[in-house]
DNA sequence: TGTAGCATGTAAGCCGTTACATGATTGA
DNA sequence: TCAATCATGTAACGGCTTACATGCTACA
């Protein structure tokens, strides 16, 4: 398909990335399922793992840009698709990777917010709030840690292991964050 | 207007919070332009600050459900609308305080994102980048300072107060992280 | 035999943005 | 008198989610 040069969205470059990398260790390329499960362990921490229906809209959008070249293969009266990063792809996402410049991160934080509001919510609340996060947090930690085990520090997994580590670093920020407010909360003798 | 109880968005119960805090200090309540100000002080580091269009649908949608109450004032052939929020918003606040369970924080990231594929920048350019997200954060977190300079930690603000101490945390937390993952980078002798 | 995991997709709809259109007031 | 700021809204559209629909494969 003709590349019509029109900029994609963030989330689609996030999934070229997945495929680039993909390319480098494996031949047949991945399918949407499989690609929301890399998702999952990486783009989710850092970004969002789009939803099943968007990656495969995102993985139509990629291949009518001629960004991601598919292979299908016929089994029963089903078709299961491969895609594979093209060569313009590859050009594409470096061209992005060296032009772009990042937005300032957008952080949504339900907590805080709530926070915010805390004059108007009962204080046992409030602490049940932030120890509840506190547990999510840990939970959160546990399951990035697993995934900085599985990464190769120095090899070809060098970049999304430091990415694991500053996750890992800002979930022991927000850890010590909630603690300290916990501690400055009106009424508690903590 | 009747209250269809169907629960807001988090944008909306986030304005509703702006508006119950105006209306312990001052009896008109606040235009949207006003409201959109009172948000890039406060929604802005920890949630957004929803476009002015947004803010006008939102205060509409408010107004609908019995949460807002509007009052209208000609000025020419123009018609300025100021918002308090009612009885039965603060009573919704209120409830939504007590029972929702807050998600946990989304953060988008473009430059943890950049990051995972740093094997496809140059590493001047990564060091670049990152170095222009240092800057960035400085510059965030001296705004953020100059709100809190504005809040009184133990009046009624001291909520607010909390959650600016928390954003600055966070601020300084991103900074270390990015200090370190500039020494981690490879081939800078930094 | 039935259920869990692999696999693909469409439709409806919400949230939120940018672009556009308009007008009042204040001060340089 | 011109620009900035205050002020209100509509239209078009993108991104993303949930709900829904469908089918294959392995295994308990």
């Amino acid at each position: 398909m003709l590349a019509v040069s029109q900029e994609l969205s963030t989330t689609s470059y996030a999934l070229l990335g997945l495929l680039a990398f993909d390319a480098e260790t494996s031949r047949d390329g991945l399918t949407g399922y499989e690609l929301k499960q890399r998702a999952d362990f990486t783009l989710r921490f850092y970004w969002t793992s789009p939803a099943m229906s968007q990656i495969y809209s995102e993985l139509g959008r990629l291949s009518r840009a001629g960004y991601a070249e598919p292979t299908s293969a016929r089994q029963g009266r089903r078709t299961t698709r491969r895609y594979r990063i093209s060569e313009a792809g590859s050009a594409e996402l470096t061209r992005w990777l060296a032009d772009s410049e990042p937005d300032f991160p957008v952080l949504k934080h339900p907590v805080a917010l709530r926070l915010l509001m805390g004059r108007l919510m009962a204080p046992d609340r409030l602490v049940g709030m932030l120890e509840a996060y506190r547990e999510q947090l840990a939970k959160r930690r546990g399951e990035l840690e697993a995934v900085l085990a599985g990464l190769d520090e120095s090899g070809d997994t060098r970049y999304p292991a430091l990415v694991a580590r500053w996750g890992l670093a800002y979930y022991d920020a927000e850890r010590d964050i909630v603690d300290e407010t916990l501690g400055r909360l009106p009424g508690t003798a903590r």
